[in-house]
DNA sequence: GATGAATGAGAATTCATTCAT
DNA sequence: GATGAATGAATTCTCATTCAT
């Protein structure tokens, strides 16, 4: 699977190719609910969505920038699903917005997490989609932080790291693995006590059950 | 905890089998710490562990069992390690036994954090693995909670699933994009303040920076 | 000399069609200059050309009859261009005209001897192209003979065969490995020498140096 | 087609290897005398050499690195004869030398000119073949120059570039397309006549027939 | 006539796995 | 037991060509 620089082959302005390149995701997406990530190729993709294997290749130079793309599409929805949060929050109490956030983590799109989950492992060596993805997670938490109110530079690094990746991990770990988890109210009201603490603002002291 | 699964092909109760796989699981990591995991065969396993690609297969069945067995190693020796520490901490306070577990997370062996990650890539769907991490996980909460002496039904199932997963999750991420940050005191300390948050047991208020 | 070819799809009477199939030609030449043969394809061609991909198969039937006339029409150029030089020669001294025709063959269309030698490669099998070289050779050999008063028959298939192909073999030779050559005086006198020692007329005793 | 820059895959010190690669060679030869250039795949080759195509990757890594070798192989193998042809000829006059060499030009091994043609097709491009060639001609001409007694640097550049050149030319031509001259007398008359001429050392004066 | 999206046969290459020595 | 040459199914990707608009 040798990676090209050029990641789209055509500029998919028309929408034509728009529609034609969200089958070949849909495709994808549904390969990867349905088998293991390593049996999912490119064959099987476009036959899937419907076009030859050429079609597929003249969207995408590779396979790989196929799945790059797929994955970069998934962070930029995350993060418009998250600007509308936040725009919904605003002149909100903290514990407030933290929560929409939370809610928003554990909604997985179309029950998509497994989905997601395969794309990473698929993607997961990819530079372009790592950088996004934190690139976007950065982004995410400064908009959070200037929503409620706390300038970034009076909190270190380390925190401002953590705030959202505190939370991101154990949901995805729990969507893959306990499922059941993401419906329980405490399971919520945990995840939001972790990042108030993170913020210096613990909800009344938390019972141990 | 007993060592043998059925995926191997012999006992290895002989030193000369024992030390062979050790070989193999040894290059494997080289070679994941040095390329892509896709790039990482079988020949070139056998290759740099200096055996040849039919002794491999005397020893392993089939690649998947060989990384299978790889991953479980690493999951056994992190428990050990827990094992350990928790033993180390016996009849302290919660706050001084959490903080030995974050540095044991923030402590890989020989730095191989990147050896770890690929090897999930490649190892990520095995349900045999999958299984071992998180009943590892859980059995680790279990004897953390009984060390500081918190009777585990007194608490969800949810905070027991946090408890440890929301520390795991930032470091794994921490360690591949922002590596810096695991050196830094203030990360520990945050890392700490999320575990006792869930405890109910906030520090003083944090600092916001 | 009839110009057309039963490959082409359309008798190119029409000045519209004849300036495309030049577009093409031209297209498919400067391709063949900046890349491996193997890379020329009929896509690439009909976009530098300005053209669709469907408005190249209007044209021509097939790749491989692009490619054929493209040679056809550079061997009729040559020949047209010996045309000429014989005509100037006209009862002129036989080494003063080997001397031109030296001289032709060094001196390639815009210097595009590495276009000609990648279009051969292209081409070198067509029987059609090996054809039309072979007896344009043929029959350049016999205006010459004409034009410096010698009667064909008087000399043998194996002589006629060799004097022009003694001086337009190590031409294309020196064109594409030792291109400094083509410019030296002593090179041009060499081939001079070559063909009139094959025509019986040595020049005086050649200097070894 | 990429382009590795090791051209073998493992070192056929081994006469395992050899025979093996020899077989891949013959296999190559049969289908180039068979069919067009570029019928010509891995797989047939391996298919007609007995062997599977993994295997004939594993002495090649790539379909050009075989093309490759089997063309400096011949470059090597007619070098090895010519090497022979002058050793014969120690200590005879230079018109006898020539002859001995346009002959061993004119003979082509196996009946293998067809093939040798072909394969220049597929490899024409390859810059390491091309220079092996001209090196080895150039080897060749010092050797010979050497043979006859002649000091090199008594001979302009241009004049060593053309007199094996002017020879392989007109041969390979005549091997191609009229190959029944090969065998005339007076073919290699003319083509000693014309090295000779280069050398400054004219035969009586050429009979025009 | 022109267009260019779509086609799909076919080619190169990889690599887990086997088995004769 | 060990070896490593051989296997071949499976995969990625190309590009000449067609045809609906």
């Amino acid at each position: 699977m040798p990676d090209r620089i050029d990641s789209m082959r055509k500029t998919p302005i028309q929408n034509r190719g728009r529609q034609t390149m969200d089958d070949l995701f849909e495709a994808t997406a549904q390969l990867l609910d349905k088998m293991s990530p390593d049996e999912v190729n490119t064959n099987r993709i476009a036959d899937r969505a419907g076009f030859s294997i050429g079609t597929l290749y003249s969207y995408f130079p590779n396979k790989a920038s196929l799945l790059r793309e797929m994955a970069l599409r998934e962070v930029r929805r995350f993060e418009a699903r998250f600007e509308e949060t936040i725009e919904a929050s605003r002149a909100q109490q903290p514990d407030h917005v933290i929560r929409q956030i939370v809610r928003l983590a554990l909604t997985p799109l179309k029950g998509r997490h497994r989905v997601r989950r395969k794309l990473v492992l698929l993607v997961g060596q990819d530079p372009t989609v790592q950088a996004a993805m934190h690139q976007a997670i950065d982004r995410m938490t400064g908009r959070f932080l200037e929503c409620v109110g706390i300038d970034p530079n009076d909190m270190s690094r380390a925190r401002r790291f953590l705030i959202f990746r505190s939370v991101l991990g154990p949901v995805r770990a729990a969507a893959l693995h306990a499922p059941d988890l993401l419906a329980l109210p405490e399971f919520e009201e945990d995840l939001v006590r972790v990042s108030l603490a993170l913020l210096g603002m613990p909800l009344e002291p938390a019972p141990i059950l």
